[in-house]
DNA sequence: CTCGCCATGTAATGAGTTACATGATTTA
DNA sequence: TAAATCATGTAACTCATTACATGGCGAG
């Protein structure tokens, strides 16, 4: 449902699957990543549905593109699912449920090893945003507080990416210290079930 | 690849998948939710694998019970999926595809609304997390920096949910303000096209 | 005796990824 | 002319949800 609303969403104006795989991985992936085949798919469905009208047009650089665009219809599924409730579903993170089982390997370096691969990950996407971050500041008239209407929601997003981001890399740098802090303990107490 | 790991994970001891539902429902499932059904299926797939054997049980409450247990090549095969590379993967948020698109309405009063609700169910989710925090804090003695081992990294995840989830409700309660501020702006200034 | 929990499954459907297939146009 | 980019799709598969089907056992 919701790649659906998204498509309708960056639809405002008429744009192509190719296209619009360009402004997922721009500026919506760290939320909703998407395939391109996915893409085609879900436009064809939205088509089929009267949400979307499609046309083939000369593109400026290579091949003829199929351009889709929102119809009344489609219009109003998107601003139904605006106003209703916030979707707030589940969750699933590989990375913690590796941390979860982790005294299975017994070995509380293995622990640190992995810690710290992790941080480098969350910093690499941490800093990523940032990067989108400084696009809008430097982009935008009177960013962030000031910014005009059209921009101000996406930012709204873009700050939860950044301080969630920043809180889970904060939370992987703590639990480091604590991991390196029982390793400590651990050395100098060495006698522990004698 | 992941709900098998954690199917592994969890049958440190035997159990039933009825009995791994309430695990998941009690300590996993807010990284990791998952059905009964796709349980049950997982479990028989593992089974078919040739990682988890299993045995079929009286139950002390209710009928027999299948319960499975992990064989030495599950083990090793949960022991390959822990040391190696942490799984920094796809996320997707409708709610904050929802935000996003917030701006086609048209109207800031339902953006706030819209967060206003979105706190609502961020706070409550943190507080069950929070519950889960005062269950470990009362039953564990030292927690959380002198916890016994096998408790350590589960208890390291706990933290992570609870830090992300206060990152969150703060950025929607930041939020909510700003929304409020710009409309505030806008009723000092209401001849903006004038 | 009935309600609620305990218990296990199958079937249909939906959402998404990966791999495959094809071909035009531009740029180096 | 070769490689990169532009462009659209299909097919097979994986993972997960929802609905359905069945029935044992204990408490009130």
């Amino acid at each position: 449902m919701s790649l659906e609303c998204i498509l309708l969403g960056l639809l405002r104006t008429p744009k192509s699957g190719y296209q619009l795989k360009g402004e997922f991985d721009a500026g919506v992936a760290y939320f909703w990543p998407a395939e391109l085949s996915q893409i085609y798919v879900t436009l064809k469905r939205l088509k089929e549905r009267g949400w979307l009208r499609d046309r083939v047009e000369p593109s400026d650089k290579g091949p003829d593109r199929r351009v889709y665009m929102r119809t009344p219809a489609g219009r109003r599924a998107l601003r139904a699912w605006l106003a209703g409730e916030p979707q707030v579903g589940d969750e699933r993170f590989s990375y913690l449920a590796q941390v979860y089982f982790l005294d299975e390997l017994g070995d509380l370096g293995a622990t640190l090893t992995f810690l710290t691969k992790l941080r480098e990950r969350l910093a690499r996407r941490l800093e990523a945003l940032r990067a989108t971050e400084r696009a809008w500041a430097s982009g935008s008239p009177g960013y962030p507080d000031r910014s005009p209407p059209e921009e101000f929601h996406p930012q709204l997003t873009l700050q939860l990416g950044l301080q969630v981001g920043a809180a889970r890399l904060a939370w992987c740098e703590e639990s480091i210290r604590r991991v390196q802090a029982r390793l400590a303990r651990r050395e100098n107490t060495p006698a522990h079930g004698s």
